[in-house]
DNA sequence: GTTAGCACTCTTTCGCTCAGAGTGCTAACA
DNA sequence: TGTTAGCACTCTGAGCGAAAGAGTGCTAAC
């Protein structure tokens, strides 16, 4: 048996109806459509086929028929016509995303609150690992007797500081030391590179007077370092899946929230996707969001992977219109932030006439 | 009509009766109660005037008595008997929160989940307003040809920091310079005290050399200082009220899920509570947040208040266990990062012997 | 002042029926 | 041979009424 145009019409036809109504569909309301002309009984037959095949299931007896995990695959794969998105959404994102567009998190966050609207899904958003970003410099600032603050600055212009309290005394002299050691030590070099190397020996050849600092201060750096492998999960919408009748029934609801509130779990899943536009549906995804369906699409600056946003939500999702709303955020977000583009940014002309001026 | 003795009696067994089960409680039942020795029919009797006072309500005519938010409040002030921790569970607290307790968010986050497991509530902590904090110095940092890095340190240690695009080439020395015009003029003034003076016309006096950084410069510092004033919230928990019977039904928990999810709102309510340990039941809160109680207690370091933590829940919420399990680990949070406490920190003994060693 | 008794009310649950939706199969039709 | 009409059958879900259970309020007696 194989899926002629018939079958595929008719299968295309289930999976969309199934996804804007979340009823099982029936033969005699497909013989209504206007696209497909052809008696209840042959639907029926066909139906059968497709059960046969995979593709359809069926609560009981006598319920009409709902998708397989199957069928959505090659609703996505095959049959979905990808929505173009309206002037008037479009026009939305650029503008709310182009708003306050300053400082690249905050933006992130905003795109995902942004895409959780949009789709009344719930949204998502993750920086990436930065294991392999460079660092640029090491900062050891005073803060007072006791305690000094670290900054670590990656080439990307990212920092991450972290506040180390201090087993002995300082001063400021040997703060500036070890900043300039540990910098002139590890500048250039990746953080995961870092991480493996035996730092505490690196300072016998160096400093007499440091090796009392590195005492408090390399195990802080370490953690340190450590803590710029995470990755920051940013969640957002968590109240739309309430709305969705497959979860009127709470112990459902409950689980879909345990599943994405296990921060670390649902981390892991995320920055193990495929890169680009991924789209896993569910028995594709791990055992826990079985149920659901997840679409994810990268935010790239300079051809440089940045994070990652998406959505979760139950598989009957409007595939069409959410891949599209997806890229069109993660598109507007790489444009906003490339960085050679120093065309006409009008606000700056003001400032750039006053450096002129002087 | 006066709450004599054993109207207070049978009001504190109705309240405690009612949050352990979540049922209305009947006059046959409170009878059977050991520490109550009245007849069903006197109890009614009482129960009527209880009624009347405004301490209880009627579901239905054949239901028990539930109590309102008046009767939570007297339980709360005067009826309930602060359970102790057990040993086991305020040990358990100590553990988790001395094991990573290096960083205070990170170890802030911890004690919110922990309360949330603990409580099998929905957790959250604050950190406090920094508008009163005062600056320490400022600092730019070079990246790339195009953008630098504003950072801002506190007295109190805390870092800010947020990347800057630059309209106009610059020079490290400029930048250097930059920071020590900055760090003159604002050196031990708190952020709102910066927010209000007129940053621009300072450097009118200063360098001319500066003026072209400051056009790209001064609008990000001011947005800096702004995002200062940011109270961060970290929730944890929120699955946890679906166990609850109250929220069997969806749309309970959904709003719920709403009012609590809106983050500057919640973000707000929280700020604007009392310090210290603060309970508020029902219609004390806003109206989004009638259906619901909060308990919410402060962990301070040195006398200075530093974040606040608490749980939000429904009204027939254990306040005795809640209650003690907050200050607990508000207490423990607090001496935990206590500074002039150079005592006994056994982990830190391998560091200083390695120190003494060289 | 307390209590037993009783009529009354309201909710919840259970079983039942019935309508509706949909299927699968068979036989007829083009 | 593929398509369709017809029909028996299945299953769900809504609606209904009866009965059980819980609890009250009132009255009258202790």
């Amino acid at each position: 048996m194989d899926l002629n145009e018939r079958k595929l019409k008719i299968l295309q036809a289930i999976v969309s109806d199934f996804i804007s109504t979340s009823e099982p569909i029936g033969s005699r309301t497909l013989s209504k459509r206007p696209d497909i002309d052809l008696s209840p009984a042959t639907i029926r037959n066909e139906m059968s086929d497709l059960e046969e095949m995979g593709y359809l299931t069926h609560p009981h007896t006598s319920a009409g028929r709902v998708p397989s995990d199957k069928a959505y695959r090659l609703y996505v794969d095959r049959l979905m016509q990808g929505s173009d998105l309206p002037e008037v959404n479009k026009q939305e994102i650029s503008e709310r995303l182009h708003k306050d567009a300053d400082e690249l998190d905050q933006t992130v966050e905003h795109a995902a609150q942004l895409l959780s609207e949009m789709t009344n899904l719930v949204s998502f958003a993750i920086t990436p690992n930065r294991s392999e970003s460079k660092i640029s410099y090491i900062n050891f600032l005073p803060v007072d007797e006791s305690s000094v603050v670290l900054m670590i600055v990656c080439e990307d212009g990212k920092v991450t500081n972290s506040a180390i309290r201090m087993n002995s005394p300082y001063t400021e002299e040997n703060l500036t030391l070890m900043s300039k050691v540990m910098t002139h030590n590890f500048k250039g070099k990746a953080v995961s590179a870092v991480l493996t190397e035996n730092i505490t020996s690196m300072f016998e050849s160096d400093m007499q007077a440091l090796a009392g600092l590195a005492g408090s201060v390399v195990p802080s750096f370490m953690k340190t370092l450590e803590k710029m492998l995470n990755v920051d999960l940013y969640m957002d919408g968590y109240s739309n899946i309430f709305r969705l009748p497959e979860y009127s029934d709470v112990s459902k609801a409950r689980n879909f929230l345990e599943a994405v509130t296990n921060k670390e779990q649902f981390t892991n899943v995320l920055v193990n996707r495929d890169q680009g536009l991924a789209i896993t549906i569910g028995d594709e995804n791990s055992e826990d969001l079985k149920d659901f369906a997840l679409v994810t699409a990268d935010y790239k600056v300079n051809g440089k992977l940045i994070g990652r946003l998406g959505v979760i939500g139950p598989k009957r999702m409007k595939y069409g219109e959410v891949t599209s709303v997806i890229k069109y955020i993660t598109d507007n977000l790489s444009q906003t932030f490339e960085i050679p583009a120093p065309e006409e940014t009008q606000e700056t002309e003001p400032a750039e006439a006053e450096y002129n001026d002087k």
